[in-house]
DNA sequence: CTGTTAGCGCATTCAG
DNA sequence: CTGAATGCGCTAACAG
């Protein structure tokens, strides 16, 4: 089969145990046999066996990033950012960072787990909102509490931090987006341009991510003193584009004399504008959209969106540091993550 | 440390090897005790050691898919249809597919292509085109084919297929995208409506993806006795939106009395729009601009972006399905996948 | 149907 | 500095 350890060893003369010291290199070996030993190696084009190597050290170099749906940009810039940081070491950092598309199942999302602690990953990111129904959120703190017990380090980003377990410093370390306080500025800029009748088009309930930022748009209203029929112009949906048209269309439908819409992501205000012109009204003459995240896209969508700016790049590459153990862990083991506030053309006063 | 396989067999009082096959299911075992070994893993926890596994059983159960650019929709859309192609399997097929993000860098391309073949990989999906420069076509021909040497089976997704290896069946599966002819009935297009004086915005010169495109876009010019001028009207960049901004303002100091732009890709004629548009120019009526891909964005770009259909989707969940042996490979183990032109709003006759 | 027995390929003691 | 020997945890014959 695969040429092996022992037939490197065997064509340069020397031991097998010698030949795993200067692949490994953290073992003093003479100049001379090093060369010789790195020539085999070359000459016969031998790749190390993963399995075995990490089977024998009780180690991978496998690191998991976990994300919702790969095919969102909102996924791919945090991903692309740990990645970078992880596998844009000198030399490789010598790990694999890999990506896992979970589809924003709960399932998938415990079946990467699993196949990643079956791997006994060197470090886990998982990134994105969490599913809050039943027992999931227990399964995945269990498990990654399994995992961080396996040495598996473990960084949440843009997740919010588990259910404190206890003891002394959480072993696994939490960059949370400021989606609460994100939400809450963004309708406050719209009650303060004159909104009073604002519609809401949002993901699936049963996420933290749904939640949190519909949590922060109430409480803006709130606190301007509009209680009432909130839950009637809030329409849900999931997180993309198709689903933002469809419930701009039925919150239209709800209540013709909206003046806003806030969408809890940019893919969804995209479906809104959509919408809206297809309705024949302008934004934002008769209409302000606004969006959640600022996305590449945004700046460019005619008119420029207003929306809420993550700095998902930052904070993919800091998760990625924290794995990779170059970085500090935040007191407390979590750190919040600002959001700001990016008022753009879509939002001006009502008419 | 961690349970093991002894541990189980202890627990449920059975020998490992009973154990170790109601895992892996593939062996006739009593359902007393399997229900007896399923209880112990339940209580004890346990999860397989992949490593260990991989080693006795020289196979594993990784998949890779590796793509240039995991920030970019493009890349996105194709991973996660392979993806979910390979892990929505009922049970999840017990693969892990993994993403892994090249940056579009040879090295690192061929560095991750290293560390699956040490994970002994049981396939590998490489996606997008390829660098063209000097040794690496050959040394990542090369490690494809050391890869399918090892039994790890490797398919091409939106790749020119390999240099022909000589004998019988080409171990490695290519679904090419018709680029070529896409981008020439593109240019086409925008000369049936009038178009002579046309910029072409592409990527930088030495990927198979930017190259095919420019031969394509320069048969079509050529065909309509346009030979003049074209090396002068074309701007090379990196394929994403600040670039094709840039080139855009570069294309208009060459040559100010340009009717159109035509963009190697979506994300550039986005770029190509806002530099358009901070110019004073309309689309289309000023310029006309078009693109390539077909991104989701593109049919809620203003004007709505005219440009090349690739069925990115498909082509992923196919490559998917090839690299899980779930379907035949085509004829010759070369696919082309058809382009189709898209005309919208934002191409329209000269001035 | 179930237990026993060998390795899989490598990292690491432990001697030299 | 180098070689020989041991075992990581599991699967796959091979017997019973």
């Amino acid at each position: 089969m695969a040429v092996t350890l022992a037939d490197v060893a065997a064509h340069a003369k020397v031991s097998s145990a010698t030949v795993s010291r200067v692949l490994s290199g953290n073992y003093p070996v003479s100049e001379a046999t090093r060369a010789r030993v790195l020539r085999a190696v070359n000459e016969l084009d031998y790749v190390v066996n993963g399995p075995a190597s990490a089977l024998a050290a009780a180690t991978s170099d496998l690191v998991g990033i976990l994300v919702n749906d790969i095919a969102d940009p909102f996924f791919g810039i945090i991903a692309g950012a740990v990645q970078s940081e992880i596998a844009g070491l000198p030399g490789g950092g010598g790990k694999l960072a890999v990506v896992c598309n979970t589809g924003g199942s709960p399932e998938r999302e415990l079946t990467y787990l699993t196949l990643l602690q079956r791997q006994r990953a060197a470090a886990v990111v998982v990134t994105g909102g969490a599913a809050e129904g039943a027992g999931h959120a227990a399964a995945v703190a269990a498990k990654l509490g399994r995992l961080t017990a396996a040495g598996t380090r473990v960084v949440l980003c843009g997740r919010p931090p588990l259910p404190h377990s206890g003891d002394g410093e959480p072993a696994v370390t939490t960059l949370a987006f400021d989606n609460r306080g994100g939400a809450q500025r963004l309708t406050e800029h719209l009650l303060a341009l004159g909104h009073r009748r604002i519609g809401y088009v949002t993901g699936p309930p049963d996420r933290t991510t749904t939640r949190h930022r519909l949590e922060g748009h109430r409480a803006a209203l709130a606190a301007a003193g509009l209680t009432e029929g909130s839950e009637r112009l809030t329409v849900h949906g999931s997180f993309d584009r198709a689903s933002g048209y469809d419930a701009t269309l039925e919150l239209l439908r709800r209540e013709p004399g909206l003046t806003a819409v806030v969408a809890a992501n940019d893919t969804i205000a995209l479906g809104a504008f959509a919408a809206l012109r297809d309705r024949g009204l302008r934004i934002p003459e008769d209409v302000s959209v606004a969006g959640f995240d600022d996305l590449p896209f945004s700046a460019d969508a005619v008119p420029a969106l207003t929306t809420v700016r993550l700095p998902l790049q930052d904070a993919g590459a800091r998760a990625g540091r924290l794995a990779m153990d170059r970085e500090t862990a935040p007191p407390g083991g979590v750190a919040t993550i600002r959001a700001e506030l990016m008022v753009r053309a879509s939002t001006a006063p009502p008419r």
